[in-house]
DNA sequence: CACTACCAAGCAAGCGCTTGGTTTGGCAAG
DNA sequence: CTTGCCAAACCAAGCGCTTGCTTGGTAGTG
């Protein structure tokens, strides 16, 4: 029976110790490569009790999302409410974004941006609903950025470009090198603002 | 018998027409949710057929990426040569990456990116070896710039950034809006050198 | 005794791949 | 012009295995 190191923002029920050990799995392996079979026994107990908590293993997957996008956007709430102007704001909507990427809910992150498709229709719009909400408060921060003139481009096409360089960095930002999540963020408020 | 759009760079022998359709198809579904029997009906045939030509399934996948390596590295050298100052070689660059992600060899593109690690680790390996020449290209024209003093940051992780930004775009830009390829292009390169 | 959490066993479906044989197009010998 | 032949391309059938999920029952707790 292997230890799992919780997902932040799950908590260690039966159900939460599956989620977490899903996740990790997810992100490693992908979706469709991993089984029940690898997710009972992660946690320790036999592939079909995982039906007691699960109705499905989409369930699962869509259950990983759920959480770490709930859990995600309070803390953009915060990255939004701990500052004052715009910049400031913004350093810290990609801090918060950054340390969701590549630190403590990094498995599930993972697994949200890759593991789309494997959600049928019905999911896809309840989780697109909840990244809506997410995706908000990224644009309200951005479009007032536009509107001092910190950019020219477009705040929607800003915005994805930014989705694109976090979302991209754990595939090689490694937390143990000289560059902190923080030197990394400054780096991309500055593709955002410009170097001063 | 559906008839199928080529992917640019690969011609139509049965083998080729086979890559096409499986390149399509690992876009749409994913590597693992296509099976063989998918291919083979794509281009009209039995499923056992296809093994004839592949030893397995995951030699599709990687004959996919290998050829979209190939034809984008030539297109890459193409673009450094077009241009005699490190600026424009930067902006044909970006031009090229994002033509091979959204245009032409968009399914390619994508499934490369996507579907990594469905590779075994002999592959992988040999993939990675393709790919270091490509990112070659990229890396010279960074470090030109860099010296220049064109930019700040660390070259490595600019075309990181780069990479994050230009790979994301297939899932957001669309050819038939306003926006096209060279305005993308030219946002993206004020991303490196900054807002004139 | 009810409730949650779990086990042991296994089913039906779908998977990648194999097998042995058939069709097809080109091409040189008679 | 015909014939014989070969290799490439393909078919029809199905094997062995894995998959997600079901079922019927049990241990522990308040």
């Amino acid at each position: 029976m292997p230890d799992n190191p919780s997902v932040h923002g799950i908590d260690d029920s039966p159900r939460g110790r599956l989620l977490s050990a899903a996740a990790r799995l997810f992100r490693e392996k992908g979706f469709d490569r991993t089984t029940v079979r690898d997710i009972a026994a992660a946690v320790g107990i036999q592939s079909g009790s995982i039906f007691h908590h699960f109705k499905t293993k989409e369930d699962i997957l869509f259950a990983v999302m759920e959480e770490v996008i709930r859990f995600n956007t309070e803390r953009l709430r915060q990255a939004v409410a701990g500052a004052d102007c715009p910049r400031d704001q913004l350093r810290n909507l990609i801090r918060a974004e950054l340390t969701a990427t590549v630190g403590d809910t990094r498995e599930a992150m993972t697994v949200m941006v890759q593991e789309w498709r494997c959600l049928g229709e019905d999911n896809q719009r309840r989780a697109l609903a909840l990244r809506d909400v997410y995706e908000r408060l990224w644009l309200d921060v951005l479009e007032r950025l536009h509107a001092e003139g910190a950019f020219r481009a477009d705040p929607f096409i800003m915005r994805r470009l930014l989705t694109g360089m976090i979302g991209w960095s754990p595939n090689w930002f490694s937390t143990n090198r000289r560059l902190s999540v923080d030197d990394l963020a400054e780096i991309i408020v500055e593709r955002v603002v410009g170097e001063s």
